[in-house]
RNA sequence: GGUCGCAUAGCUCAGUUGGCUAGAGCGUUACAUUGACAUUGUAAAGGUCCCAGGUUCAAGUCCUGGUGCGACCACCA
């Protein structure tokens, strides 16, 4: 054996022994429980980051359950994430002087495919360089034919239960991007923006956003707001800067009195807060934004005998930026005389774009949408009872109060990369023919007829599935996919493992989905593991640079160095500072198990043997007392979901027990040949080396390798 | 504004149902070693366990209040 553990030049090739032994392979077969993990599918476009590398709990947990006799199946996948991976792909494009506007659908699609598939096979190397003992012979990707096929009935079966509606209202659009996004993808920002008070006929109202005033279709005051009591119910004609507005003054208790001027203007086309109020007094939704972000004044231009001042300002407007017409509008509104004044520190938030940074635009589109209430709760019931247990047991709480939040989930996305929606649109719905559901149908196969009304005049949805709501099925999509007998004997599944910030946009969504198709909950654990940071305690971001790559870690340190250095120590669930130094402490821990089985195989070499040296006798006795204690403490722990608890265990034991003080005293023993000692001291280093392998897979299986031969697996022996 | 979490050694953090003479990693200091391992060992320094009350034979641990951080959610023109 090396005087030190080389990790780089035996990883590589002990994870392809483990590939060629099929020790990653489960057996849908088998009579032995099953214990089942699906790996959250890692978007198949990108490098792995170190929050990936967390998934060696479920490692641990595979390889635990496979050594206490289960037949384990961990199931490995991976994401097209729609608009993260067609943004980055519209990136690339964008550097060779292209858009995705220059090609059409079915072009876009396949490049970005080619591209994604150029690059799937990094992500897969790197999880196989953390030692993963996935099962690669059941791989899936989101946008496989069989994956495909599943996520399509389930749209249909909540179409057919009526869980699905398609609905005309505010979505958070990205115009740069150039697709709607849910709620939960929408980031606040505190912002500076001029506030603006514009005298409005009679009042004085205060705005941010000028430019939709052309569309308002109400005034809104407090019920109870003294000063505008006498309009209450009437109509105004408001003179504005393309001549005069009709418009009702209506009561409302959500307008807040003490805001601004307490009067509000309502435009339902472009406030999430004004559309909810136009709803509720019957107001139209005229929207004067496009979704390429541009103002729309074709409403005005249209009309006959506009008086020629007016028309004039109407094209100039028209077709401008949102920022640049704002600009010009407040040029005219001085103009005219009806800005009163304005705040130029007012301070509110805007939504941004996750992706890009860009404003959000509210506007008013038809999208589909899931009716969440009942599936949220089924879900709710599912969480509360037990069936699925949440560890550590605090999030429960925050699950519970996620679903009791839920709203209608958008699931449409203007992105041609993704599972394009199967709905149709039946053009008879025009005339009045094709009433059901209004003209939409849904169907697998492309339709030869709308099968409402038997008409031949259709168009497919051009939307595509949010990347979620396929993910929403990942756990039964995959075994399903895997083949009736995986289905049958792996789901639902034993533990989902995964981040605690997606509990909401994945968790909360699978288990809703999940127990609609499936009516068992997808999983019956879900344990969750934090975030990591640097070492200050702040999240890793590129523009910070303090981002660490997992693969510089291994390739310095090895897997096990770095995989014992994120669960050493730590609360699990709890945010984690990672340091390089860490990575070294556990270095330094593989090397020394590494050295004491150096030092146990050199003394198995010793010649002068003397069977008869019992003296020790009593120290082995204590050494063995040792071990039972730490073996109860590290099974505890480990079924208790306490994985940093149970290495913690086996460190100390290891280390400052056996090698510090039981090997030193027993060592002139040992080296003057009593084989008892040395049988005592190999029985229990290897008793360890089974506890740790879950941990440390590498260099416990290079250890047992050494005494057991080749062929001999360290996961195929039992830990009780 | 709402919810949740966190405050323990110089730094980063563990501390299971109350039993602590409070631990680990890294760092610091002294010493040892051509001996399995310097990626080592032995020893040492270093803590009012945020503050104030309370429960208890016993509180880092449980309860109440306060202070300071952090996260998530909701978002008022």
């Amino acid at each position: 054996m090396e005087p030190k553990f080389q990790p780089k030049e035996i990883e590589d090739l002990i994870y392809s022994s483990w590939q060629d032994a099929g020790l990653m392979k489960a057996d849908p077969n088998s009579s032995k429980k099953p214990f089942c993990i699906i790996l959250p599918p890692p978007n198949a476009n990108a490098d792995l980051h170190l929050g990936h590398a967390m998934y060696v709990y479920e490692d641990l947990m595979i390889r635990y359950y496979r050594m206490l006799n289960y037949e384990t199946l961990w199931l490995p996948g991976a994401d097209h994430a729609g608009i993260e991976t067609q943004y980055v792909f519209e990136k690339y494009l964008k550097k060779q002087g292209k858009s995705r506007f220059d090609y059409d659908r079915q072009t876009l699609f396949q490049m970005i495919w080619d591209f994604v598939m150029e690059n799937r096979g990094k992500m897969e190397g790197q999880l196989k360089k953390l030692g993963f003992a996935l099962d690669w012979e059941k791989k899936k990707f989101t946008l496989d034919e069989d994956i495909v096929a599943i996520v399509y009935d389930t749209f249909k079966k909540l179409f057919e239960e009526k869980l699905l509606y398609r609905d005309y209202r505010l979505v958070n659009y990205c115009t740069r991007c150039g697709t709607s996004f849910s709620d939960l993808e929408v980031v606040y920002i505190e912002k500076k923006d001029p506030l603006y008070y514009l005298k409005y006929g009679p009042f004085t109202i205060a705005t941010v956003r000028p430019e939709t005033k052309f569309r308002d279709t109400a005034l809104a005051v407090n019920p109870k707001d003294r000063r505008y009591k006498k309009w209450l119910g009437k109509t105004l004609e408001i003179p504005g800067l393309l001549g005069e507005i009709k418009m009702t003054v209506i009561a409302d208790p959500e307008v807040d009195p003490k805001f601004g001027t307490g009067i509000m203007k309502v435009t339902p086309a472009h406030d999430p807060h004004d559309f909810e109020l136009g709803k509720k007094y019957g107001l139209p939704v005229t929207p004067i934004i496009t979704t390429q972000g541009r103002m729309d004044f074709s409403w005005f231009l249209g009309q006959k005998n506009i008086p020629e001042k007016y028309r004039i300002r109407a094209e100039k407007y028209h077709n401008q930026k949102i920022a640049k017409a704002r600009t010009l509008m407040v040029e005219d509104l001085k103009a005219d005389g009806l800005l009163v004044k304005v705040d130029e520190n007012y301070t509110h938030r805007i939504g941004t774009c996750y992706r890009d940074g860009s404003v959000i635009e509210p506007l008013p589109l038809e999208q589909w949408f899931i009716k969440v209430k009942p599936l949220v709760a089924e879900a709710k019931k599912i969480v509360q009872t037990g069936k699925i247990k949440i560890h550590p047991k605090r999030f429960q709480k925050h699950l519970i109060t996620i679903l009791d939040n839920f709203i209608d989930w958008n699931i449409s996305r203007q992105i041609v990369w993704g599972i394009r929606i199967p709905a149709y649109k039946c053009q008879k719905m025009s005339n009045g023919k094709c009433q059901m559901s209004k003209g939409w149908f849904v169907s697998l196969e492309k339709p030869k007829v709308c099968s409402n009304c038997g008409a031949k005049e259709f168009e497919q949805d051009p939307d595509t599935f949010d990347t979620w709501f396929s993910s929403a099925q990942w756990p039964f999509a995959t075994l399903m996919a895997a083949g009736k007998k995986y289905y049958d004997n792996f789901y639902p599944t034993s533990v989902m493992e995964t981040g605690y910030d997606i509990l909401r946009a994945w968790v909360a969504r699978m288990i809703m989905i999940g127990y609609f198709i499936t009516k068992k909950p997808p999983f019956k654990n879900v344990f969750l593991h934090g975030l990591i940071r640097d070492r200050q305690g702040q999240k890793m971001s590129k523009s910070k640079g303090n981002v660490v790559n997992p693969m510089e870690m291994i390739d310095k340190y090895g897997a096990d160095a770095l995989r014992g250095a994120l669960i050493f120590n730590v609360k699990e669930g709890g945010d984690l500072p990672f340091s390089e130094e860490k990575v070294i402490g556990m270095r330094n821990f593989t090397n020394k198990i590494w050295n004491i089985g150096r030092f146990l195989e050199l003394n198995s070499k010793a010649e002068n043997r003397n069977l008869k040296q019992v003296q020790n006798s009593e120290q082995l006795n204590e050494l063995k007392k040792e071990l039972t204690a730490e073996k109860k403490n590290y099974i505890r722990a480990m079924n208790g979901y306490k994985f940093s608890q149970a290495l913690g265990e086996v460190y100390e034991f290891l280390w400052h027990r056996f090698a510090d003080y039981y090997i030193e005293e027993l060592k002139d023993a040992l080296q003057n040949g009593n084989i008892e000692v040395l049988d005592t001291l190999k029985e229990v280093y290897f008793e360890n080396l089974k506890m740790l392998h879950p941990f440390l897979p590498f260099v416990t299986e290079a250890v047992w390798q050494v005494f057991k031969g080749k062929n001999d697996f360290i996961i195929n022996s039992k830990i009780v």
